[in-house]
DNA sequence: CCAAAAGTGTTAATGCTACACCCATGG
DNA sequence: CCATGGGTGTAGCATTAACACTTTTGG
């Protein structure tokens, strides 16, 4: 059976991707090096093009796996917004469904010098104009961020950054990061562990750093089962900038 | 210069659109009949396929433009999201980005009978599996409309299924057709009138109903120019349901 | 002991819910 | 006059914001 119908117009198709992660208290963003033309030498959201007999998300996690060399990435996984396809390529029109990955801090594999080679880079500084990112990269980088802030209001997804198990200052450190405020460590831990649905405790606590130890936390299995859905009722709010 | 690049993976990119309005207090979806294979007969949203030299945002205002005989179509058109390309068209495999339209009750023009003939639709009875979308559209309708219903929380977009001017009651009566809620019109009166940048008074009153006229509001510049912002800040919640 | 982070209690301000109540129009 | 919807006032409740205070570790 022909996967794609005859006559019909055609457009290339790629996805890319906003993998979003925290290290050391500030919000971090994958990008690779372009090995090849256009835009050869400079930083570029990873991506792809989308070949025949996938869907667009399953494009996106393989893409992901390639330029990492990390088998089965960690983290959430979440369309965020299609652009294009016109003016974007000065090869041609060519569509792309940007995609937002939320992950822990993982290390990324670097396979050998020519491959592309990722790395993570502060937000700030990809968006400041020092990094000069390729295509409409930046524009694309700047709708996920919003993305992600405003998820953090009221889906449990800032787990997501987390590993397995977290302490409630690790998830209020998310929050911070991402939001780039700070929060009463108080209030927060009242407002995380008392949300319905939202954290279990495991009944472990973590060990080794300063101060008193902190009790381990997880999701919630209703808040693994449907990552973005709305838990967090009334919203988790940010502080509102002046 | 070629519009497309050769020798990259392509796929057929379609537009679907969701346009959703009030009408009778409740809420409708627009819908044609399709006039040809697949799905002949079959209700679906109407769209099309991505033209050369368009984005795909034109491509749906013209889509909708061409399928309602309606040369500018109202109100507020943003893009949902992207599906497929895989299992979705029994042709083969066919891109889709789906769009959604707030807009107010306009009427469809009916060019003639040859044409495919778009109307309003309750979204109960699209949903309800008694119409049988074609395609993927009812999946496509249901986040749409879970769209559209946390989109009011936060953002000013309810006014897109008002006209120009409208009063209060209208207002809410789009919130209540949207979440299919009753709102105590006493305190729905205050928050929308009390939010900073939401609403501004014409000065003029409504004429002709039933009771006391209501004054005129129409969208505040600040909402205007950024239709998507969280301007309701704190938002207007949904009463919970049990 | 001291610093640092975890966790609990308390209070004041704020926002929401649920009403009572008055206003202005059409019939 | 009455019904209908517009608009204001207010008391009770829930949530939040701000901060005092105790707990438990590492150095």
């Amino acid at each position: 059976m022909p996967s794609t119908p005859s006559r019909l117009p055609c457009l290339p198709v790629a996805v890319d991707v906003v993998a979003l992660t925290v290290r050391d208290g500030s919000l971090n963003v994958l990008l690779v090096t372009r090995l090849i033309d256009p835009f050869k030498g400079r930083l570029a959201l990873p991506g792809g093009f989308v070949t025949s007999g996938e869907d667009v998300g399953e494009a996106a996690s393989r893409e992901l796996a390639e330029e990492t060399g990390v088998e089965r990435v960690p983290g959430h996984l979440e369309q965020l917004a299609t652009y294009g396809p016109k003016g974007r390529d000065p090869r041609g029109d060519v569509l792309t469904v940007a995609h937002l990955l939320l992950a822990p801090d993982f290390p990324v594999l670097v396979a050998g010098s020519d491959a592309e080679h990722a790395d993570w880079f502060p937000v700030a500084e990809a968006l400041g104009g020092t990094l000069a990112l390729a295509f409409d990269h930046e524009r694309i980088l700047r709708d996920a961020v919003e993305r992600a802030r405003s998820k953090l209001e009221y889906s449990p997804l800032a787990a997501a950054f987390c590993g397995e198990e977290f302490t409630i200052g690790q998830l209020r450190a998310v929050y911070e990061a991402v939001w780039g405020t700070r929060l009463d460590p108080r209030n927060f831990h009242r407002k995380a562990t008392g949300t319905p649905d939202f954290l279990e405790d495991t009944g472990r606590v973590s060990s080794g750093d300063a101060g008193r130890p902190a009790a381990l936390f997880r999701l919630a299995d209703r808040a693994r089962a449907e990552p973005g859905r709305a838990v967090l009722n009334p919203p988790l709010m940010r502080p509102r900038p002046l």
